[in-house]
DNA sequence: GTCATCATTCGAATTTTTTGAATCATGGAA
DNA sequence: TTCCATGATTCAAAAAATTCGAATGATGAC
């Protein structure tokens, strides 16, 4: 006895298909250039294994029952399937990774990797895109567990670049804002860190290790409110939760509308060096999808558009 | 030469997974009571077909490629598409619709339909549902021009009666409703028709032939706003463009928070009879989904809750 | 009622798949 | 290094499957 899942084969479909076409098995016979007789032994076959009439004999031509129709319409897209797979087949075969994964960085403009998949898609790759939202130094990590192919916006702290390669993405400017509403607000500038202390800060939280010098800007002794990622504590910044520094393109949107102010301060303003990453391996065992991301990242213009550069 | 999707066959991917899974031809060979040079000739086979390496053969031992590895994956999709596929055709030729199209008027309460749609997901039936949104007499012109088999909400014409069977589904009442800073707002009430003649009516344009008596309560000389639909006309009443009537359970949450303001009127007020309907047909002809949701409506409980009464 | 056409049945022919022995290749052990 | 166990392949033969062809029964049009 034949097992259902042994007897969907593309043959299968494709015969029901010109039946169904053709209108009888003797046309469909005549059709494929085969006897009746033999479309009758396949057709039986099926049945069988599905046990299910797929042709209603009563009359003198076989008409498809519900079930029949049912099987030609699923069929149609298992065969579609068939085909896309066989083509992402070839095509892996050709170099191209099935999937491609790509750690974003907060302080990376979507808009811009945006951009960028679809110049990808356009290619018709049969590369699957898989976007991470990381923090801080969770890009690098991403791409040393094997999480990610590519890191956008890492920020490379010395002990990290072990196994990786990476290349200069540019610089983000980091400028300290509180909300119009915080005390800070009408302070006299440069504001001293004697003042600054006095208020909660608001840090991203790290997430790999903690302890690791990447919260940025901490003074000692100050209350500090911990988020978990860049937009959280843009949010927290606006609604006077605690003060601190944000990458200017984030906050940029929000000072023009008066939802943050700018405050100089004692210390020198911040500016951190960006980078993209990616895993160490011969050229000719990098897959097409990231030596097209690689290629990409060396024209200039797309790595300030990542940055929110005009 | 064999053409790509006729090799791409269940036995194939079952192969593959085997071969996988023990990690060698002569294993898989051992565990499918089966000769190595079988499994040789039917991976050469594929390979041939889809012109692809499946195994890197440069070791002792075959090891899939990436590409080899990709079709493997994509395999178990397929797989489980067809064990998919079997069932449901099964399960149809029980006398289950592939398909179930439901035309719900705008009078219907969503929720309840909502509601239902999850009772019906509960027996895991192979039929998948459509909802369609139709207005006024669309609903019974889905069911006869075949775009749906139950229709919710039928406001029945004479005519229209033809080839369907209906049953009553309740009465709906409509209210006559102004947006509070509409002129009409402050006027004494009852309102006579000649003062509700001076403003503009909102109506809904019937999704069929026009001119039919479905557009409820106009008044000669009245300076008409046809809109799309139900809700349509809902906002354009609260933007006081225009006023009329609308069925209560779509207006009561506006009239509750203040958005709308019933007033009474010179003419009787309008109570609609709505039905459900379906296509004439045997009860043998009728499939088990169309029989599972004329048994719900016989329900008085459940007629109640798709007009919104508790 | 007749006739052409259709689907089915069944043994034979054909094609496809599997087998089994021989051969070659590889990686580990002595 | 050489041996040896194991794995993959080749090829002719065997087995299994599909297809063919003729005969049979059934249905709908004329």
């Amino acid at each position: 006895m034949p097992c259902p899942r042994d007897v969907l084969t593309p043959a299968a479909f494709a015969m029901l298909q010109v039946i169904a076409a053709t209108g009888s098995f003797a046309a469909a016979a005549r059709a494929s250039h085969m006897v009746p007789s033999a479309l009758t032994y396949r057709v039986r076959q099926l049945e069988e294994a599905l046990d299910v009439l797929l042709f209603d004999r009563s009359s003198r031509q076989a008409r498809l029952t519900a079930a029949g129709a049912e099987l030609l319409r699923e069929g149609n897209v298992l065969l579609a399937n068939d085909d896309a797979v066989a083509n992402r087949v070839k095509r892996v075969a050709t170099g191209w990774e099935p999937q491609f994964t790509i750690a974003v960085d907060s302080v990376i403009k979507p808009a811009a990797v945006m951009d960028l998949c679809a110049a990808f898609f356009a290619l018709n790759p049969p590369t699957r895109v898989k976007l991470l939202t990381e923090t801080l130094s969770g890009t690098p990590d991403a791409l040393t567990a094997g999480r990610a192919d590519l890191a956008l916006g890492a920020v490379l702290e010395q002990g990290a670049k072990a196994g990786l390669q990476h290349a200069p993405l540019g610089k983000v400017d980091f400028v300290f804002v509180v909300a119009p509403h915080h005390p800070l607000s009408g302070t006299a500038e440069p504001v001293p860190d004697e003042v600054i202390r006095q208020y909660r800060a608001v840090t991203v939280a790290d997430s790999v290790q903690r302890g690791a010098g990447m919260s940025i800007g901490l003074l000692a002794g100050q209350d500090v409110f911990t988020v978990a990622s860049m937009p959280a504590k843009l949010d927290a910044q606006t609604r006077a939760m605690g003060v601190g520094f944000l990458p200017t393109c984030l906050a940029q949107p929000y000072i023009d509308t008066g939802r943050l102010v700018v405050k100089r301060v004692q210390r020198p303003e911040y500016q951190v060096q960006v980078s993209y990453a990616w895993r160490k391996g011969a050229a000719e065992t990098q897959g097409r999808a990231l030596r097209w991301w690689l290629g990409q990242l060396q024209k200039p213009v797309t790595r300030a558009a990542l940055l929110g550069e005009h």
